[in-house]
Parts: C-alpha cells; structure tokens; sequence
RNA sequence: UGGGGUGUCGCCAAGUGGUAAGGCACAAGGUUUUGAUCCUUGCAUUCGUUGGUUCGAAUCCAGCCACCCCAGCCA
C-alpha cells in the first residue's frame, strides 16, 4: 500500500517517526533482536472490539508490516469469568476485516497454561514465590496504602517444599476458590503496589472456553503476559499506559525465571537467532470526543436497549462502524492520522468524518435519492416519453462508467429544495424560478398546487428543452437539485445516525449518566424514500448526491425495501449558514 | 501527602541544542450541472510556568503549576 511504502521509504532515510518507531528503528540499529520485529495484539475475548482496539491493531500490524516482521494475534484468556467463545470469533472476523492478517496460527495464553504452571513451580523453588493462605480481603489489607507500606503476608517465608505441595494440591482442584493463592515474594514496602507479592494464580473452577475444565487454578494477566510474550519471542510489547506500573513487575517475572529454560520453551526452535527477552513499551489509548469507549458502558448501552446490539450503527465498535459504513482504509488512515504518543489526548471526532468522507468521496458511485419527496410534474414534457440519461458513476473517475437515469414527466424532489419564502441566497427552486435538475435539463416553476389545508401538494413545471448538457442562453442558474423519475423511483428506508452523545467529552460517573447524556436525535427512520433504479442493483456504498454516504443494509429489513444506513452527511457550508 | 506518567495552534501531532513539519477544524478567495469534491491563501516570534546553563534552548538543568494512572485473586 501506500501508506507503507511510504514508511518504508521514511524508515530508509532515517525519519522513522513517533516514539515508537524510532524506538524499533534504534533497535534495529544496534542489532538488539538480530533484526527481528515481532508483535502481538493481545485482546481479552471479553467484549468486542472498538475504534480504540483499531489504533492497537493498527500500530502493531502495522509496525510488522513495515519492518519486515510479524504480529501474532493473542487472545489474552486468564479469566474464564468474564470470556467466550463468541467474542473470539467475532475479534477474529473484525481483524480481518480490517485487513490484517495475523502471523500463523491464533495464539491463547491459555494454550501455555502447562508451561505456566512449569514456570511457577519454578518459582516457588527459587523461593520467588509462596503460596498464601490470606483471604482476597486480607490480603487487601496487608498490602497497605497509597502511602503505607504492606505488611508481609504471615505464609510468606513458607518452606518451597511445603508451597510447592500446596501448589499441587491447588492444581488438583484441592481447595474452594479463594482459599489460596500464589503469590510472587518480591517486596511489601515496595512504592509501587504491583511489586507488593502480586497474586500468580488463583483458585476458579470455572469452565474455560479453550481448555474446558481442565484447571480449577488460573494465572493472572501479569504472570502470564510476559511470558506468554516470551514465549512467542516477541520483540516489541506495547500496551497502553495504565500498564506502566506494570512494567517493573514484568521484568521481574522474566528476570528470576532461568534464561534457558524460557528459551528452550519458546518457538524459536531451532532458528539461528538469539534469544531476547521482550519488552513493554507503553502509548496513549485512542480517546475521541462525542463517543464513549469504556467497555462497561458500551454494555450497558447495548444490555439497557439503548442501541440495537454490539453492531447498532451508532456503536463505535468496529462491527458497528461497519454497519454504518465506514471502511477499513478510512479507519486504517484514520488511525495513521491519529498518531501515536504518550499524551493523553483526546480526538475531534471530525477526524474520523473526515477520513470516512476522505475515502468514500474518492470510491463510491454517486446516485440520486430523495428523502422526502415533493412530487413535480413536468407540463411541457409528454406523458408517454421516457428519455434514459446517461450519468457518470463518479465526476472525477469516468472509469467507473455510468448508470441510466430515466426522466419522466412527473418526478420527485427534495420538499427542502423548493421554498416559498427562501431565506437569502437561497438557490434552489422557488415559484416562478428555473433550477437545474441534477444531469438533465434546467425547469421553470410556474405554479404550485395545495391540498385542502394548504399544504403545497405539488409543483408545476416546464422544462427548457435547450439545457441538456448546456448553459440557458443568456442567463445563469445557480441552484443544482437531485430528482427521481416518479414511476420508476424505488422506494427505500434511509436510516439516518447521528452521534449519540450530545455532549463533546462525556464522562459519566454511573451508567444512569450516561443514559441521560444520550443524543435522542441519534436516528432517524426515513421511510418511502425515492432512490434511483439503478442503485438497487449493485454496490453497498453510495454517495446520494448533496446528501451524504450511505450504505446498504442487508441484514436490515424495513418492510420489504432496501435499507441504507447514512454514514455520514456531506459538509455543508449551506446548512452551516443557516 | 507514596510511586509512575504527561504538558508544542481550537483538536491530534512532528521535533532529541541551531532558530516551530503535517493533518483535522476554522476563515477568505477560485473552479464546479453535488451549497460536495478539488485548488489557492491565511491560521504558534512561540513550545504549562519561573529561573538557570549556552553564542544559541521546545530540546539540557532546577523549582513551581496543572492533569492522568496505580491500593482486583480484572485485563
């Protein structure tokens, strides 16, 4: 692609930019990972993916890309609670739909439990571990505070023979859950909490949607993920800040395992290359203003019925985005745009709308659909004629080839296009004044007729046969209006979506907040839409000319029309003024 | 009040001692049979702040201020 040729071309002159590339770049230089670039992308299946995973995705996909190297897709599944199957499938099929593809086979942490389990009773013999019998409130309390040190945990000098027995015993489904756990010995006084002996595992039967119920114990997402990125020889481990605290104790962890036996463990096989031990490197989540991304409460938008699903139009997962008809490349560029940095920041969401514009402008085939219809009848033109227009798909891309576009006498327009009273510089079409009916001839309104409350029921109008493919003789019109030939148009459902929180940053406390910061103009079911014929026959994005993008939904059924879904709206500077 | 971070244009973000990239947004023109697109132009004498080092500082040093993260057997 593009994008990446570019990169390469900034990585060969030495601009590898943002921290992260230069990080990788310097890397390479000094030879650190004898000129391996691997990483991963790390999702717990326990919801579904986001904007922000993208920006994840993006990064470490597309840093392997770069660089010659790998990304290993990883399902981060320590905790059979709260995971499922249908989470991993569907993370699967989002990856892929952004158009990456991982390196071999999809990896889980849970297919290294043996070797976890191998490692900790490694542990334990280096006296680097014990197990603790303190109750999860217990060991809460001995942990001290923000300011307070712990207090060692009363087990903590318990013999590794004796530890390791229990360890056994744990793993053989000995003890209720709770009762025990295993704990790293590194240091209670420590001033960062993660290094107060962390928990390693813990006691659950549960059922495991990967290994069944085969372990009643679990490691801990900090046990497992460094070794799990050893495992795999991961070179690069970026995560997002709020890992950072973490780092020490992910060093620690491969630091006290033996160097050998984590080598011997690990896919390298018998390849020529070193062993390294991986590292973290830790940016800035992806936050964007008008959209909340915290799992919790996407959950409960979907639970509280508040969208119509994980993949609602509105929903910035990316099954969701999907729907509503933003791209892969649109989100891949936009996600470029975006930057990558430790500065906690948050993004106008205009940079999303601008990059789905950015690409939908550039490949979608134009067609004309009127939202709400306003019937015109053409005075001069004979009721019998049928005159097939030939249009471009695309203004700027005659390759794309055209479409057929009937005119009839009678057609459709846009209620908005006609005014009465228009506001100043309004240039559409008013009583008694020419417009031009986008790809076809400029009409004259020479009268309009009401329904009995005085409602207008429909515009008369006259064609100037002269104006096809040309200029009026001797005066200009400036107004352009789409139409749709009344007979033949087919009538659609528009599902018009808008963001769903009013507010630029929400931050809600609870749940109910965020409920009561809802957009409750954030869809709009337009029915009896008129949309051109040829349309329906081919295509799923659409430019509907002076309106917006849109996207057919074929999952969606409304009463037996076609659906489409508005991604978004053209920029308006018109409606902008007003 | 412990520890770890971050502060460059309205929003992102380059920049790593040599005199502030780029994108979005916005504004003003131009083109246009989409009030779209496209094109042109404008948009930080200044880098949280105060001092210091230096011929020279967004970049080095010190203090101060603001904001974020951490006390799950979640990840």
């Amino acid at each position: 692609m593009n994008d990446s040729s570019q990169a390469a071309a900034a990585l060969a002159t030495g601009e590898a930019s943002g921290f992260i590339r230069q990080m990788i770049a310097r890397d390479l230089a000094r030879g650190k990972h004898a000129g391996r670039v691997h990483t991963r992308f790390p999702p717990e299946p326990n919801g579904h993916l986001h904007i922000g995973h993208a920006k994840s995705i993006c990064l470490n996909f597309g840093i392997a890309e770069e660089y010659g190297g790998h990304c290993n897709l990883r399902f981060d599944d320590t905790n059979p609670l709260k995971e499922s199957q249908e989470f991993v499938d569907a993370i699967k099929q989002s990856i892929r739909w952004l158009g990456f593809r991982w390196h071999g086979e999809v990896r889980y942490s849970s297919s290294y439990f043996a070797q976890l389990h191998e490692f900790a009773r490694q542990l334990i013999g280096k006296g680097k571990a014990y197990v603790c019998a303190l109750s999860p409130e217990q060991i809460r309390e001995y942990r001290g505070s923000l300011t307070e040190p712990g207090t060692p945990s009363p087990w903590r000098d318990r013999e590794a023979r004796e530890s390791l027995a229990l360890f056994e015993r744990m793993r053989a489904g000995e003890f209720a859950d709770g009762a025990l756990s295993l704990r790293a010995r590194i240091d209670m006084a420590s001033p960062n909490i993660n290094m107060r002996d962390p928990v390693l595992y813990r006691i659950r039967h549960a059922a495991h949607h990967q290994t069944g119920t085969q372990w009643p114990i679990y490691p801990t997402y900090d046990y497992t993920h460094c070794i799990s990125d050893a495992l795999e020889n991961i070179t690069h481990s970026l995560c997002t800040l709020e890992f950072e605290d973490h780092r020490p104790l992910y060093d620690w962890i491969l630091a006290n395992l033996d160097l050998d036996s984590l080598s011997e463990a690990s896919s390298l096989g018998d390849s020529a290359a070193p062993f390294v031990l991986p590292e973290q490197t830790e940016f800035a989540k992806l936050r964007l203003s008008y959209t909340l991304l915290g799992k919790r409460f996407l959950r409960a938008l979907v639970e509280g019925g508040k969208v119509d699903g994980w993949d609602d139009p509105r929903m910035p997962t990316l099954a969701g985005m999907r729907r509503r008809g933003y791209t892969p490349g649109a989100i891949r560029n936009f996600c470029e745009a975006v930057g990558v940095a430790r500065a906690e920041s948050v993004v106008d969401i205009a940079m999303l709308e601008h990059a789905i514009r950015e690409d939908l402008d550039h490949n979608a085939p134009r067609a004309m659909c009127v939202l709400r219809p306003l019937k015109v009848v053409l005075d001069n033109f004979p009721a019998e004629r049928r005159q097939v227009l030939r249009l471009a798909r695309h203004p700027k891309r005659p390759e794309l080839g055209e479409r057929e576009v009937p005119l009839t006498r009678e057609l459709w327009i846009e209620s908005d296009d006609f005014s009465e009273s228009p506001p100043a510089g309004f240039k559409r079409l008013v009583a008694g004044g020419e417009v031009r009916l986008r790809g076809a001839y400029v009409i004259r309104c020479h009268e309009v007729l009401r329904d009995e409350s005085g409602g207008i029921r429909e515009l008369r109008c006259c064609v100037d046969f002269d104006t096809l493919g040309k200029r009026p003789e001797g005066r200009k019109v400036k107004g352009v209006i789409h139409w749709v030939a009344a007979d033949e148009a087919k009538p659609v459902e528009l599902r018009l979506y808008d963001r769903l929180f009013l507010h630029e940053n929400p931050a809600p406390k609870s749940v109910a907040e965020v409920f009561g910061e809802l957009n409750p103009d954030s869809f709009e079911r337009l029915e009896n839409c008129m949309l051109e014929p040829a349309a329906l026959d081919g295509g799923e994005h659409f430019q509907f000319e002076r309106v917006g993008y849109f996207v057919r939904d074929r999952a969606a059924v409304g009463n037996g029309a076609a659906v489409f879904n508005r991604t978004i709206h053209l920029r308006d500077s018109w409606g902008a003024v007003r």
